[in-house]
DNA sequence: GCGACAG
DNA sequence: ATCTTGTCGC
């Protein structure tokens, strides 16, 4: 996959955040896709290990969320975590994950914010925009913003807003699960991205232990 | 000055 | 995010 904008990563703070907002103004926060036309989906994430970060991306048919392909790529942590500039530490390895990938995804979905940031461009919105791939936000928790907590059936949601303006939703994927924070990443609007992730999240389940649980109860049943 | 603060 | 002990809930 291609890129069509690039721009150097390891910027100072102050930098990173005029660029940011050079780079808000070109997102697109209108749907350009049709909800039937999108035939396949990824999902991105990244995790740290004695100073390098490793990223996936995971393309799936998303009819029946079957995978397709995914790839992995690792760099040298380069950037320290700062609110609000996450993209900056991520950037670099999620773009080399993304270019291993032999087919190109219709959407993208990130773990992090879109539109829902300081200056309105959440990792979602600033990887997106460089690849031009219609993508989304899809946060585990608040960056900023304001809510009432969404009602708790699946499905229900409600607005998240900042500086009198809607950014996002706060979405139940399921029953007695935290909400998850849905915004605009580049190219599809926040009806459709609650949409996508919806539908992305049919049949998920929670694991019935966590690694850690897991081991504790091991190590339980070789004392006993 | 104080609180908030994606991963 | 990662590390990591104890604790609460189903």
């Amino acid at each position: 996959m291609m890129q069509r904008i690039e721009h150097p990563w390891n910027l100072p703070p102050k930098q990173a955040i005029d660029l940011q907002k050079q780079l808000s103004r070109k997102v697109i926060r209108k749907s350009t896709i049709k909800t039937n036309a999108v035939r396949k989906v990824a999902g991105i994430d990244t995790a740290y290990r004695g100073g390098v970060a490793c990223a996936a991306a995971v393309v799936l048919q998303f009819e029946d969320l079957e995978t397709i392909e995914y790839k992995t790529a690792a760099r040298p942590v380069a950037f320290p975590y700062v609110p609000g500039l996450l993209s900056f530490r991520e950037g670099p390895v999620i773009l080399a994950a993304l270019n291993e990938l032999k087919s190109t995804p219709d959407l993208l979905i990130f773990d992090g914010q879109g539109i829902a940031h300081p200056r309105r461009l959440g990792i979602a919105s600033h990887i997106g925009l460089l690849v031009d791939i219609p993508s989304i936000g899809c946060a585990k928790s608040k960056l900023v913003g304001h809510y009432e907590q969404p009602g708790e059936k699946r499905g229900s949601f409600s607005y998240l807003t900042y500086h009198d303006e809607t950014i996002g939703a706060v979405v139940r994927t399921r029953r007695r699960v935290k909400p998850v924070y849905v915004s605009i990443g580049h190219r599809v609007n926040l009806r459709e991205s609650i949409k996508f992730v919806l539908h992305c999240c049919k049949g998920y389940r929670l694991p019935e232990t966590t690694r850690r649980a897991d081991k504790l109860s091991r190590k339980k049943l070789l004392i006993h």
